[in-house]
RNA sequence: GGGAGCAUAGCUCAGCUGGGAGAGCAUCUGCCUUACAAGCAGAGGGUCACAGGUUCGAGCCCUGUUGUUCCCACCA
């Protein structure tokens, strides 16, 4: 049959077809099958706002390549795909685009505005999918989900209700994150701090009695219009005698007292703090202590409002400016010191967040945050790599209420209503029509919606169904792996962890597998800002998917970043490339008839191929396992690169040569091998191996649902791998020592081996001539042969007669180099030996090993010395 | 202030439960050997950050030091 294959694999034609052959035939949707085992992943949802990103190309690489080796494995695999609302970057994302048509959201009203962001959704919400489907996600579409499509709906509110009604969602007036720009609060986990420079102001307010100042430092001059309190230490020795009188408000006349607060540090600045309980957290906490009043001094948009006189209308930069200024005129500014500070920002788009006293929703956590601790520490859910433990942990152990509304439209409404004339809240699962107090139907619901990490912290249930109590549930549920990067844990994972936990009873998932972040090639986070981002469909577009997949998952290891490189794209490549060569070597011999098998008779080095093809399936099934895929990685390129190509395939050439029985029997380890091979390789470079798959003899329709090869008992051939091994360190042996004497191959040569292993060479020799440019080869115990090349090898000695090129004295110094250097390590095994301490503490294949490494040498030595005899 | 990671060849990184250091790329040499020049065969190049310790034996375990990256906390 002898197929004609192109000279060079071309992904991008390939690539497409083959994946909409996979959709067509529906080898991704998975059906519950109760006689095997499930193993789940629940995609991490990208945003529908999301182009994707080289993280998005590394999470989604990892969890296909678990997905389909676990299928192939015989798993019901199930990855469950789809995307996130998000809503504060979808909601910006479209007042931006309204903004440019000339309209505005207020303008709109919330109706309105939710049809543009649905239109929006509809018009670029799929884009990402699409993009990952180019990545060659596995992942079963037909169950794809939106964190607001009904279900998953249905689930936050059903979950909102439980919680409130368990008392774990409780609304309240307490000072949470305000973000200016975005005009909403956000948590806590969503405050991203960056160190400043900035200035430490010192300002002087003066005491009620007229007896002198109070000085005090600030970074912040602009909040003391709220200033409702002057705090110092209890214990302050030059403050305690003014505890409990008063000073004044500089600039604003306003009497505030003097109190003694244990959360003043004594020896930081000056020992005195003005108290701003509507504009900083620890002050709001000194307030609530000694039930100062609040005293909000800003707007949604972080500008003064009408408590500041004068500075009404500015921004907080501009207030600061000007009383600054005013202050310095009224001599109450004493100096102004530069320092460093840290001040948080909104981690959507960067503005300084202001913190604010309003009223939100929140879930108490620290019910919540115990049970999910207990669910880790007791190894229900592991993180790998296992460090992550304390990072969870120390969040956890330190968690505060979350505060979970959002003044967005974008998002899951908050679903309580206010009654208009007895004030009740009424929380429920449907509008309620009337209030459940009074009975009234004036009734309103919340203008807000909820933080979009609620709804996500529900994914791994509400896509399976919940509340419902579905068969998928009962089935998938716990699922197996998360595969996320680290830099959402807190955001996400441990939201999972808590919701599914209080809400399933069971920790969501068996595993977390976390992974770094892709960094560009000086090692710095890609970002749009710094336009260092690569573009994985561009890289797929040159290369290919599966050299993209493949250079990102090798060299890697859990939890730790990696650096983008395009050589290594290139190299991952040329990998692909070739095996496909590979592949083109063995169509081009292969005959009618042709399957992939084990002939009965198996020659040294068909057991040596199968030997070590069996090791490798056994440590990369177990890499696999512990989620070591880098390693997992190399040990297959290896195998494929080093074992299959450089030596089976060039050993068998001499074979296929001779042809008759030998071929044939050849021809099908070639094929068994190669199939073994691709098998190994398709959860990595899906495309390339598929496309192999079906250009080989094969069963079955698709490599995607071919088994996963198992370790055999029956092709573990350790002794005639090591005899195997032994012609080849002859054949290396000769390469090395012509290439230094620079003989071409061109140049072939007689060889004539000397060995007490005759048995193996004879079986070798046939090998010598291909690859090692050999004219002839004989084997025997001894030759008596003038002034030949000598090259000790492993049990053998090998003579080469080259004489035009052998320097007498040249060959005796280099023989005299190895002498030296055989002994030094003779000297260090038998010292080793000889050190009793080794011998009775070192486990006992050690020390068999180091005496097999010593007889070794000491056989070496006796060539050498042998050969150095002849020269003289 | 608390915690974590990293430091191995010129570069990017592997190195599993301790048994004398590997890969890719780059460099040098020789090859168009009818699968592949996106290739083949060779070669050079490392006090495994530093200092101690445990051990028969340390890149790996322990302690400290230095450098570096990150996370948490947020002293106004």
């Amino acid at each position: 049959m002898a197929k004609e294959m192109p000279k060079t694999y071309e992904p991008q034609e390939a690539e497409d077809r083959i994946y909409k052959n996979w959709m067509e035939k529906g080898y991704f949707h998975t059906e519950i099958d109760r006689s095997k085992k499930p193993y789940t992943i629940v995609m991490p949802p990208p945003n529908i706002t999301g182009q994707l990103h080289m993280g998005h190309a590394l999470d989604n690489t990892l969890q296909d390549i678990l997905i389909r080796w676990r299928r192939m494995q015989g798993y019901c695999t199930l990855w469950l795909p789809g995307t996130d609302h998000a809503a504060i970057a979808t909601e910006v994302k479209v007042v931006e685009k309204l903004r440019k048509e000339g309209k505005s959201k207020e303008a709109l009203g919330r109706e309105k505005f939710l049809e543009e962001v649905w239109d929006w959704k509809r018009e670029y919400g799929g884009r990402i999918v699409n993009q990952l489907k180019k990545m060659g996600s596995s992942c079963d579409w037909e169950r794809e989900r939106f964190t607001m499509d009904e279900g998953c709906s249905k689930a936050v509110t059903e979950v909102f209700n439980k919680m409130y009604e368990e008392g774990l969602i409780y609304r309240g007036e307490r000072i949470i994150n305000w973000c200016p720009h975005c005009k909403t609060s956000i948590s806590d986990a969503e405050v991203e701090f960056e160190e400043k420079d900035a200035f430490f102001w010192h300002l002087r307010y003066p005491l009620t009695d007229g007896s002198g100042y109070l000085e005090l430092a600030t970074t912040r001059p602009e909040t003391m219009i709220g200033d409702t309190a002057v705090a110092v230490h209890p214990e302050d020795e030059r403050y305690k005698h003014l505890i409990g009188k008063t000073c004044i408000l500089p600039l604003f006349d306003r009497e505030i007292p003097i109190v003694a607060d244990e959360y003043v540090e004594m020896d930081f600045g000056t020992g005195v703090v003005k108290i701003t309980p509507a504009h900083d957290p620890n002050d709001f906490e000194v307030g609530l202590r000694h039930d100062l009043p609040v005293i909000n001094v800003m707007n949604e948009d972080a500008t003064i409002n009408e408590q500041g006189g004068k500075y009404q209308g500015m921004t907080r930069e501009e207030c600061r400016k000007a009383i600054v200024a005013d202050l310095d005129a009224g001599g109450f500014l004493v100096k102004i010191e530069p320092m460093k500070h840290n001040v948080g920002t909104c981690y959507r788009c960067k503005t300084i967040v202001e913190p604010r006293v309003s009223k939100q929703w929140f879930v108490k956590m620290k019910p919540l945050a115990e049970p999910a601790i207990e669910a880790v520490r007791s190894g229900e859910t592991k993180f790998v790599p296992e460090r992550f433990d304390k990072i969870y942990f120390n969040w956890m152990e330190n968690i505060r209420d979350w505060c979970i509304s959002r003044q967005l439209w974008w998002g899951h409404r908050i679903p309580a209503w206010y009654c208009d004339d007895c004030g009740e809240i009424t929380v429920a699962r449907t509008a309620p029509g009337k209030c459940s107090k009074c009975g009234s139907e004036h009734i309103h619901q919340d203008e807000d919606t909820l933080d979009t990490w609620f709804s996500s912290a529900l994914w791994p249930f509400s896509t399976l169904g919940w509340p419902e109590k579905t068969e998928e549930l009962d089935f998938f549920y716990p699922t197996s792996t998360l595969v996320t990067g680290y830099d959402i844990i807190f955001f996400w994972v441990a939201r999972m962890i808590f919701s599914g936990v209080h809400n399933m009873n069971a920790s969501p998932f068996e595993n977390v597998f976390i992974h770094g972040i892709v960094r560009d090639g000086e090692g710095r986070k890609m970002s749009k800002s710094l336009g260092n981002g690569v573009d994985p469909l561009e890289v797929i577009n040159k290369y290919g998917a599966d050299s993209l997949r493949f250079s990102l998952v090798s060299g890697i290891s859990p939890g730790s970043d990696m650096r983008y490189s395009e050589k290594k794209v290139e190299s991952c490549r040329n990998f692909g490339n070739k095996l496909w060569n590979a592949t083109r070597f063995v169509m081009m011999n292969v005959e009618d008839g042709d399957m992939p098998g084990i002939p009965e008779k198996l020659e040294l080095e068909d057991k040596w191929i199968l030997d070590r093809l069996n090791t490798l399936i056994r440590e990369m099934t177990e890499n696999m396992e512990h989620f070591d895929i880098g390693v997992a990685v190399a040990k297959l390129y290896d195998f494929i690169w080093d074992c299959y190509c450089d030596w089976y395939i060039e050993l068998a050439k001499t074979r296929l040569n001779a042809g008759g029985k030998t071929a044939a029997d050849v021809r099908a380890v070639l094929l068994y091998v190669l199939t073994d091979i691709i098998k190994l390789l398709h959860p990595f470079m899906p495309f390339v191996t598929e496309e192999i798959f079906t250009i080989i003899p094969h069963e079955g329709e698709t490599l995607m649902l071919a088994e996963w090869p198992e370790y055999r008992e029956d092709f573990t051939f350790g002794e005639e791998a090591a005899k195997m091994e032994r012609i080849m360190s002859a054949i290396k042996a000769i390469r090395t020592r012509r290439s230094e004497m620079n003989v071409p191959p061109s140049k072939k040569a007689h060889v004539y081996i000397e060995t007490a292993y005759g048995e193996t060479f004879e079986h070798g020799a046939k090998f010598f001539d291909k690859l090692a440019s050999a004219s002839a080869v004989e084997v025997g115990e001894s030759f008596a042969i003038e002034g030949a090349v000598t090259i000790i090898s492993d049990g053998a000695k090998i003579l080469i007669p080259l004489d035009e090129l052998v320097d007498k004295e040249k060959e005796l110094a280099r023989l005299n180099k190895e002498l030296e250097k055989v002994e030094k390590d003779i000297a260090m095994l038998q010292g080793k030996l000889a050190n009793e301490k080794f011998v009775s503490k070192a486990p006992a294949n050690i020390i068999e090993a180091e005496r097999t490494k010593l007889a070794k040498a000491e056989e070496r030595k006796a060539i050498i010395l042998e050969t150095m005899e002849k020269f003289r």
